[in-house]
DNA sequence: ATCCGCATGTAACCCGTTACATGATTCT
DNA sequence: AGAATCATGTAACGGGTTACATGCGGAT
């Protein structure tokens, strides 16, 4: 019996795979070649998580027929329960107290929305994605001015660095709406 | 024999003791009301660790004495050895290819180099980190051409996230360069 | 009277990292 | 001929998460 929860490298492998049924190789290049290039999982990571996402049924593979004797190329596609799990976690409202933490996996969440998210719905997670991060930057401004009395300047230096990166995040946020409401109703 | 190297973690720890002698649970508190709070290590994660740098003599925590039978507090501080490593970790000079991805990492490493590095060796440290965080954005702008073309909408916005964000970063170390070099030279 | 914060730990589980293994094809 | 890329895996190891255990002291 599997544990209950997936991690988010299995989600993320199972969003990708929704996109574009793959094989292990190519999964590996499309993290290597894309803006997710900063995380490039090894093969011990990725082929037991496939492993894994089919022993669950959420992953199916053709049985491999090697073409003339070469390696066998598995490719992976989506079973009904994976499209189901894939669509609940996409459209999981946003955590605002893991935000600064996984901002990274909330775009990820954002990429994936495109093809099967409404419109609205879309705009609806900005929104609240927006909301979260302008919650931290409030935190975040807190912090600064209890660290401005400490005197520590490098320590100052080091949340001032927090609130410019969380702010444009915010600004982002801004601009990604307007952006969507533009192209929505024209 | 334990293993050659030390965890971010441990590292982490070790910076925080050496800049104040603490028990576990005061180190939890920093943790959680620093600006560090988005990670607040659970005391399965903290308390081996400790162990873990004392079995290798990097701590050492004098015996608890029970005030009045009331819970121990068992108190570290660095040995000299403790010392050295972290001296040496903070010394470390910036890895381009992680900043990205370590980039709280390099942040943390800043704040604790304060006490124990000369104003000239932080600036170099910055100057590295600035280089660095320009290469990664001149990629991440190498990525965002590659995307436009696609005409994924969503994806495009992602990437430009992330150039929002690393150009914050970047802006962030041109002033702090100039605070610091302000405050070196009057 | 009971719950919450202080305070330190332990044990199971499991994922990710690292390193190794294998073999075909293509480039130099 | 040899190196690099393609392509898929396996095994050991270790640390982090989660959950549980324990007990004091103060607050409601």
């Amino acid at each position: 019996m599997p544990r209950s929860r997936l991690t988010s490298f299995e989600h993320v492998l199972l969003g990708l795979i929704f996109m574009q049924p793959s094989t292990g190789y190519e999964l590996k290049r499309r993290f290597a070649t894309t803006a997710m290039g900063v995380y490039r999982p090894s093969s011990g990571t990725l082929y037991p998580a496939l492993d894994r996402l089919e022993g669950r049924g959420l992953l199916c593979s053709e049985e491999p027929q090697s073409a003339d004797g070469a390696r066998p190329r598995r490719r992976y596609r989506l079973t009904e329960d994976g499209r189901q799990a894939h669509l609940e976690w996409v459209r999981q409202p946003v955590a605002p107290e893991t935000v600064a933490a996984d901002l990274g996996l909330h775009l990820l969440r954002f990429v994936m929305m495109a093809p099967v998210l409404t419109a609205d719905a879309v705009v609806e997670f900005l929104v609240s994605l927006r909301a979260a991060l302008a919650g931290f930057v409030a935190s975040l401004e807190q912090s600064a001015k209890a660290v401005e009395a400490s005197g520590n300047l490098h320590a100052e230096l080091a949340v001032e660095h927090g609130l410019a990166v969380y702010r444009a995040s915010l600004a982002w946020a801004d601009v990604a709406i307007e952006r969507l409401l533009a192209g929505a109703e024209p």
